[in-house]
DNA sequence: CTCCGTCATGTATGCGCATACATCAGTTCA
DNA sequence: TGAACTGATGTATGCGCATACATGACGGAG
């Protein structure tokens, strides 16, 4: 480590080390002002004066002081993101989009997991506010009372995705899950099916998925539909191999479709059945949740509810900054919709 | 939105709505200082006097101000993170334990994405040493000149994960991957291989492990090893799929193991062998890499590398944290090692 | 009683920058 | 030829907080 500059780092001890602005406009004789407005509009300040300042910066190995900057013009050009979890890969996909289109207009990511816990949300935003973001992004429209509370309070853009709402905090981008539920339903109905079972992983939104899905299989069948449970959180392969051993070897399911809250169960149940020697989607039928890179590549491939999730990432992050513009605020909701993608498995 | 101190984010206006230290001492009948003391450390303020101020922040809504708080501290509490993707578990498993542990120590994570690309890394670098972090982590041992003069230059404490490294920047958390390709080349031996191939995601550190685990193979038994190669990014099933296609039908390879960059290199071939009924792994093994939650439930169970990501990742977040400790900076170098789990495919 | 240490609090200052406003030379046009 | 304007730069100020140092009240030791 460079311990040229320790002094820098020591609170308390005079910073004679550091490099600021004032230093380098010193070097390149002209006052600290005039590098501010050479680093941030060039053409306020001469070409020669310009190649002098640039010189002095490259001398010195200048590095401006953003936390300083943002102090002084109220922007910090930080955006507080929060997802579920940095390993399910519906989120990262997302922030995927997301964080690229922030970072080319000059923002930073704080990114902070939740874990699916509301209390945990709200420590977060209250801890994350203080770092005077510009903007925020939560996933989901369910919050803590208080989360809601100190963001409407701090006046700052949110966004809310991967579900909509009528009532959002400030703007939402997302898709409804109960029609993504009803839609498969409908599907599973339209092609035969007459039993069917879900697995789902109990966060609030797969949740919506799942109950919509039994209910509209009820109405238009009459069938009772078995369910399989798990916390909330990453879904995993293994989690729907036991699914399917505790609806085919406890609950007495058979000969019917499984509608998954994500594809890595329906994956799990493939793996299953595949190792069971049944025929999908005879025996059984699998239908997934999210169209991740593998849904296309099993074998059969997965029939499955598919979400644009770098669409979806970009759209926040336009929301975010049509709302930094403040001219035009933009749609409060946007609904990106989703899409049904029949293959093999149902 | 709460348009009501809209001023507080309009540069140039008088901030009159702001909420600072200075209006909650107002209310409370003490000076900005007693309130930055009661927050810093409430044993230096009288108990009465506490209750007061904690009132009047109650009633005001303050929320501190981070980036004053830094400016005059020179201390940010503010973790950039550099890695090649989000959407890789590999990397995002790591971050989830990093992260946890300097969040409950009062960091904040800047979190980013390089695409494997250094000179992407390196202009991520520079604008991120303007937030002045107190502390950086990369990925990887290997990075544009660029890079590493800055970041030496700035004398913040960096740890580089996922490798190990002779002349770290400032300290590394990681493995050997040669040592991971010899470790597998000599399992295969060992197990009666003596065919194999390798399938490779073209990043720095796969390709280290191809090339030691073909060097070994070749050494130890003589024969030439096929190779299919991907550009670097995140591995799928579908190029795994392919992977053997190219393998079978177009280099004649049989009955033989693969190594492949990562299990999901691994799960795609499984797959493809599945579609094609070959039987695994007697007409042809497969060998993973990462240990992913989905390897122990393959059909077969994956015989893979398993590195401790969670370990990693806390490691890595204790070296920083030791180093910010200033008297026991901790080993410059920790190997964390990795075991070869041996399952079904191979 | 006086001296000194301790506790609770206050005053002064500056972190590095952006912004508003001022200055001054060199135009341009009536 | 002088008023108005433009371009390039400078001065003054404060963002909100943490830190160093100062102050005053109090209490026990000498």
């Amino acid at each position: 480590m460079g311990d040229s500059d320790a002094a820098r780092r020591r609170p308390g001890l005079p910073a004679s080390a550091a490099v600021t602005m004032t230093t380098v406009g010193r070097m390149a004789g002209v006052s600290q002002v005039t590098v501010s407005r050479a680093l941030s509009d060039p053409s306020k300040v001469s070409p020669e004066t310009l190649a002098r300042i640039h010189e002095a910066i490259r001398a010195t190995g200048y590095v401006p002081n953003a936390l300083a900057g943002a102090l002084a013009s109220r922007r910090s050009n930080l955006i507080a993101a929060l997802v579920p979890s940095f390993t399910n890969i519906v989120y990262s996909s997302l922030l995927h989009g997301f964080s690229e289109i922030m970072r080319e207009n000059g923002y930073q990511i704080m990114l902070s997991e939740t874990g699916h816990d509301p209390e945990r949300e709200q420590a977060l935003v209250e801890a994350l506010l203080s770092r005077r973001p510009d903007g925020v992004l939560l996933t989901g429209v369910h919050h803590a009372p208080g989360t809601r509370r100190m963001l409407i309070g701090s006046g700052i853009p949110v966004v809310e995705i991967w579900d909509i709402s009528e009532t959002p905090i400030d703007c939402c981008v997302g898709f409804s899950h109960a029609a993504t539920g009803q839609a498969a339903a409908e599907f599973a109905v339209k092609a035969g099916y007459r039993r069917a079972a879900t697995v789902t992983a109990g966060d609030a939104r797969a949740i919506r998925r799942r109950d919509s899905f039994v209910q509209t299989f009820h109405r238009m069948t009459g069938a009772e539909v078995p369910a399989v449970d798990f916390q909330p959180g990453t879904a995993t392969l293994e989690q729907g191999r036991a699914a399917l051993v505790d609806l085919l070897d406890r609950q007495g399911f058979m000969a019917g479709v499984v509608f998954c809250s994500s594809d890595q169960f329906a994956h799990g149940l493939l793996t299953e059945a595949a190792a069971r020697g049944l025929r999908v989607p005879d025996q059984i039928a699998v239908i997934g949740f999210g169209d991740q890179d593998f849904a296309a590549h099993t074998h059969p491939a997965l029939t499955t509810i598919r979400v644009d999730r770098a669409v979806l990432g970009e759209a926040a992050a336009g929301a975010l900054l049509s709302r930094f513009a403040e001219h035009t605020p933009g749609p409060s909701v946007v609904d990106v919709g989703f899409q049904l993608i029949q293959r093999g498995s149902a």
